[in-house]
DNA sequence: CGTATCCTGACC
DNA sequence: GGTCAGGATACG
């Protein structure tokens, strides 16, 4: 599941592959990414030279020399494919971009559920979003504003992108596991403390799983997570058991010895 | 606030 | 062959 580390992987990546080149064409290879990406846009792209690559929580946005916006959201399973517009394109490809290189990057996404769709100049481009966890400029007082307004849980005031843009179920639940607490806590009830060590705990969850997405960590064996995919297995702090959850629909995974309220 | 929807591979 | 997962959105 891509989330902000995962997605600011794949911009690198796109970067390198597409930056300053122009779209020769674009394919769409899904009934769903027919919705989005109607014909009409499809020939807005086409002679488009991409200027730049950014990504924004977990969206990816391109700009076009003509003024518009190429956004794209992983969802659940998007990865990019970086081949040869020459070769036949993968399983699971829903839009594929040719450069006029040769060069075609593919969204891969057996689920299906990304979604790329084109802003026009001056349209607006994103739903509302948080600030960045990762902008060094955010301070905790923000947090705290955009908690203290919410009276879900924590787990799922998280899990929405008005507050933080970018987390998402995988690393909030690490990041409660790491600030120790209790997924089930009312957003606006935590302590100020516990804002800042719940930030701090983010921050570090991210950037972790950011340098494991650039290679630069090695694997240890112990395993990815402390919490997610764990039920059953022992908290590697205490030993008590990872138990499972349902949170707005969502699984949510966490210590009950180690995580209080 | 909770719940259905999109999609399809994985799993029973 | 039925159920489930899940980010974001729409809806009740």
């Amino acid at each position: 599941m891509p989330e902000l580390p995962e997605v600011e992987h794949a911009a690198r990546i796109l970067r390198t592959a597409v930056l300053g080149k122009t779209v020769r064409n674009l394919r769409v290879l899904h009934r769903a990414q027919r919705r989005h990406l109607p014909p009409r846009a499809i020939a807005r792209l086409r002679g488009a030279r991409i200027t730049s690559v950014d990504r924004r929580g977990k969206h990816q946005l391109l700009s076009l020399s003509t003024g518009d916006t190429l956004v794209v959201h992983f969802r659940m399973t998007g990865d990019w494919l970086v081949d040869d517009a020459a070769v036949p394109v993968s399983k699971y490809v829903r839009v594929a971009i040719e450069l006029d290189d040769g060069v075609r990057v593919s969204l891969v996404d057996p689920r299906a559920l990304s979604t790329v769709t084109l802003h026009r100049d001056g349209s607006t481009l994103l739903p509302a979003l948080g600030p960045d966890p990762t902008d060094p400029s955010l301070r905790v007082e923000t947090l705290r504003d955009a908690l203290s307004r919410r009276r879900v849980s924590i787990k799922v005031a998280l899990l929405d992108q008005r507050v933080l843009a970018g987390v998402g179920n995988i690393y909030a639940a690490e990041a409660l596991w790491l600030a120790r607490i209790d997924p089930r806590a009312i957003a606006s009830s935590l302590s100020r403390a516990r804002q800042a060590r719940l930030l701090d705990a983010i921050r570090a969850v991210l950037a972790k799983a950011q340098r494991r997405s650039a290679g630069r960590y090695r694997e240890d064996g112990v395993g990815r997570f402390e919490v997610y995919d764990r039920e059953g297995l022992p908290c590697s702090r205490c030993g008590t058991a990872i138990r499972r959850i349902v949170q707005a629909a969502r699984s949510t995974y966490y210590c009950p010895f180690c995580q209080r309220r």
